[in-house]
DNA sequence: AGAAATAAAGAGTGTCAACTCTTTTTGTTG
DNA sequence: CAACAAAAAGAGTTGACACTCTTTATTTCT
């Protein structure tokens, strides 16, 4: 459904929340380490949001990623047009190019639904929520 | 989501089952041009449905393929398991390996909720109730 | 039996996401 | 200012999926 991308910018991105704030930072080493990402990849990834204002980031000694104010307030579903592009939100679950409603396959109508549905909901999530979940023991970001 | 592979199958098992039964087959070279998939690709999709019963063909000339009593029982998660594995049952939107009820990621539940909702419905939908929908004009299998 | 048609089988190619490694740039700190 | 640490950038590698091409096996028809 989504790539390995946006599932690893999600989670870094949410550790940012909860660790680089109020000062602190998050170095790349620390980051893929704690999340068990590949490092070079991560770092790739990293780039591309701070291209996007997503978290912001120092170089040099002690340099690292850290929250600014529009981080908490992201929503998965601007993560995931970054990482995965505008396709995700379009396409049909059997591939036929010209698929919609009103020429719709066999499975148009119950899979709109069901992606809809799924992206609606993370279209209203934001990254803080994310992270009080994960502040609080219900929710894991990792293994 | 899903694969090309399943999109190619199940709109060829679709096709089968609307023209290839009462003694009528449908060739590889018509079945190809008809739902416009690469000919050589879809012939190896096929080889696999009638190892797995879900079609049955005949070699030779005038030979194809064509529908046998299990072919229109067929339910989409069937094919979906020849097509794409068992992986789809219960892999993690993020990715994280371990992620499941009792220790979720941050998208469990939501996504879990999509996605067995969606496994659901195909796990009830047979190949002949999509056929019905495309004989009736309601839907399409090409373009 | 021989030719032709057709599915089956298998080897080869292209592309892309995922991942690795190396080099460069930028900033900090002593 | 020199040394160093860290992010940024970019080239290289791998594996899987999607697709192509060639050869073989099987069946039918004359």
């Amino acid at each position: 459904m989504f790539s390995k991308t946006f599932g690893y910018a999600l989670r870094a991105v949410t550790f940012i929340t909860i660790h680089g704030n109020d000062g602190n930072k998050v170095g790349l080493q620390e980051l893929s380490q704690a999340l068990e990402i590949p490092h070079h990849f991560l770092g790739k990834i990293m780039q591309d949001l701070v291209r996007h204002g997503v978290v912001d980031s120092v170089k040099g000694p002690h340099g690292g990623f850290y929250a600014n104010a529009k981080t908490g307030k992201t929503v998965l579903t601007d993560i995931l047009r970054i990482t995965d592009g505008n396709l995700v939100f379009s396409q049909c679950a059997l591939g036929i190019k010209r698929c919609n409603a009103a020429h719709p396959c066999p499975l148009h109508d119950d899979f709109a639904l069901c992606r809809d549905g799924m992206l609606q909901i993370m279209a209203q999530k934001t990254v803080s929520m994310l992270a009080e979940g994960v502040v609080s023991g219900d929710t894991f970001l990792v293994r």
